[in-house]
RNA sequence: CGGGGAGUGGCGCAGUCUGGUAGCGCACCCGGCUGGGGGCCGGGCGGUCGCAGGUUCAAAUCCUGUCUCCCCGACCA
């Protein structure tokens, strides 16, 4: 199939100096990748090789449940995007032709493929719909980062679903999960499904493939039987000490301590004894909403809009002056209803999950918070008994909290791929519909499903590299064997390696035949970097014993030793056996 | 968008402060040795120092502008 000698794989003995991923230093050094420009990448040969041994495996198991691949534009008329609304966003490229006419570059592909279903489909008889398609995406990244991890350009195999009604999204989104599931699992990749946020579109539901990984930009909370999106995840909160409250909160000069470890430091109480106040305005109506968290928890963005119902940005220090307090200063205690005060659950007085009605009582324990004038904080604050509040989760959990009894881990990952119900998002505004038995037009309910196979290339990288180079699972490998002959040519030893390289070529066995003239160091070095599972080498030791060394890249393990006089059927049914066993 | 860093041969770098006409390692080409872990010897090719303008007898080096790339953060339909 491919001989080294001949073959484009400029292998590098340094990574590029302004790389920081291993994907990114291994796959450069591995000759799989070039970079072009920031987020712009070429694939070289063997680099191509993985990225389609992925998209085969999504092509697989997309037919497996029934979708129907095809191929749409990436440039596009700006019109469907003003249709749909999205003509706005940044990461959109704006372009014009030479008539001056508005064109886009498609971030992904909706707007298309729900044009042609507006187009095509008249009936319920026409439903359901499953249509994919393999096709470069092009996104105006802010900062595209880590090799092919985040580029600027990128082929995705993006899948639209069209049901009648939300019943059937659910069986198709179902349908997906599955598909989903299988792709991964093949792969060889760790993965974990997680719940996602679901925007501020309503919550029909999202899950996102995460493969953790060193150089991930997403984070997963994980414990035994849980997986969830970092933005998204709950856990019950790890308990903290709390002071005895005295019977009414007491005022502590605090002079120039503004930040929560200052704070806990100066007045000797952990930091989870405090309340951090987070006043937020809402982007509606401009209302002001004072959010408390505990001490040594963070408030979660996303969670927070989906209670609020609405985005919110954090208030600038003037509205937090006029309307609450000094800022680093501020505390929920005496607002008289100036503004709501949510209280992250992970805060609640023990024992109370609503507010008490009135008063309170000694023996509680209080919380540490500003005290609304310069320089002074309050010790023995007690929700309830000191301020009203509603108990809402809007925190971002920490690593050891628990879900279920379990410790959580959070671990970096990168997300592979996302599964969406859209719902009739799109339908609606390009006039996707049907008519149903009764003759009635009906919105089409529509569900996306993205997966990338560069990230899914990469994070194999990530996950499975070590200090020698690659190791790639036996599903993504641009090789299943690396055929190495060491010794001069001329060697018997060299014929025969030239004669396995045939024999196993015939058998079908994909093999990249390292026949250079280099010295074994550099053969060996270069197999190791770019990771294909086996390693066969073919030496005067072969001749001497008869039989073909067999290395597996994973661990660097010896394999069993083939014979090489062995009959050729018998020769490839036993590497294809051992790649059976491989990871 | 904010902060930081960098553009000198294919890759990694020195030289810039203190101006004097470009160097090292690897790779590559030729010859020889070696032949189971990036080996050795000898000989070579290759760079208008990101770009533009300026100062100067003279600019990789000083000044101005500009482009590009990387890292951290913000952002991420």
């Amino acid at each position: 199939m491919t001989r080294l000698s001949e073959y484009l794989l400029p292998t590098e003995k340094q990574a590029p100096a302004d790389a920081e991923a291993i994907s990114h230093k291994l796959m450069v050094r591995a000759g799989l990748i070039r970079q072009i420009g920031a987020g712009m990448w070429s694939w070289l040969p063997a680099g191509w090789r993985v990225h389609q041994k992925a998209v085969q495996i999504i092509r697989e198991e997309m037919d497996a449940i029934g979708g129907q691949e095809l191929l749409m534009p990436v440039l596009q008329p700006a019109e469907l995007w003003r249709k749909s609304g999205r003509y706005g966003i940044e990461e959109l490229f704006k372009l014009q032709d030479r008539k001056g006419s508005d064109l886009v570059l498609a971030m992904t592909h909706e707007e298309a493929v729900t044009t042609h279903v507006a187009q095509t489909v008249r009936s319920y008889r026409d439903l359901p719909l499953i249509l994919y398609h393999f096709q470069v995406k092009e996104r105006d990244e802010p900062r595209p980062r880590a090799g092919v991890l985040r580029t600027r350009e990128f082929i995705m195999k993006d899948a639209y679903t069209f049901d009648r009604d939300a019943e059937g999204l659910d069986e198709r989104y179902q349908l997906h999960v599955e598909a989903y599931d299988r792709i991964m699992e093949r792969t060889g990749l760790r993965w974990y499904r997680v719940e996602a946020d679901v925007g501020m579109m309503g919550g029909i539901g999202a899950h996102e493939y995460m493969a953790p990984c060193p150089a991930g930009e997403n984070e997963v909370a994980l414990a035994p039987g849980y997986a969830a999106s970092v933005e998204v995840a709950c856990a019950d909160p790890q308990p903290v000490e709390l002071p005895h409250a005295p019977s009414a909160p007491k005022e502590v000069s605090t002079p120039g301590i503004t930040t929560v470890a200052e704070v806990a430091g100066a007045l000797g109480v952990p930091e989870g004894a405090l309340l951090k106040a987070y006043p937020v305005v809402l982007e509606g109506d401009g209302r002001m909403v004072l959010v408390l968290v505990r001490g040594d928890h963070r408030v979660n963005e996303i969670k927070l809009a989906g209670v609020l119902g609405e985005s919110s940005r954090p208030a600038h220090p003037q509205e937090i002056a006029t309307r609450l307090g000094p800022p680093g200063f501020v505390g929920p205690v005496g607002l008289d209803g100036r503004v709501e005060i949510l209280l992250d659950q992970a805060a609640l007085p023990p024992g109370a999950s609503d507010p008490p009605s009135e008063g309170g009582h000694s023996g509680e324990r209080g919380y540490v918070t500003g005290a609304n004038r310069p320089d002074a904080h309050l010790l023995g604050v007690v929700p309830g008994r000191d301020f009203p509040f509603r108990a809402v989760d809007v925190r971002t959990v920490c690593a050891g909290d628990t879900v279920g009894g379990h410790p959580l881990t959070i671990e970096p990952a990168i997300e592979v791929g996302n599964i969406f119900k859209l719902g009739t998002r799109y339908s609606v505004p390009l006039g996707a519909t049907y008519l149903d038995e009764s003759g009635r037009e009906q919105p089409i309910w529509m569900g996306c499903y993205g997966i990338g196979p560069a990230r899914i290339a990469a994070a194999a990288v990530e996950q499975y590299a070590d200090e020698r180079g690659i190791s790639w699972p036996r599903a993504l490998a641009p090789f299943a064997v690396h055929l190495v002959t060491v010794g001069k040519p001329g060697d018997p030893a060299r014929a025969a390696a030239e004669e396995l390289y045939e024999t196993l070529r015939a058998g079908g066995v994909e093999v990249l035949y390292d026949d250079r003239d280099a010295g074994p160091g550099e053969k060996f070095a270069d197999a190791e970097l770019l990771g294909c599972p086996l390693r066969l080498t073919v030496g005067k030791r072969t001749i001497e014993s008869g039989e073909i060394e067999v290395q597996v890249r994973r661990e660097r393990r010896d394999a069993a030793p083939i014979p090489l006089a062995g009959e050729p059927a018998e020769l490839i049914q036993a590497l294809e056996q051992l790649c059976q066993t491989l990871p």
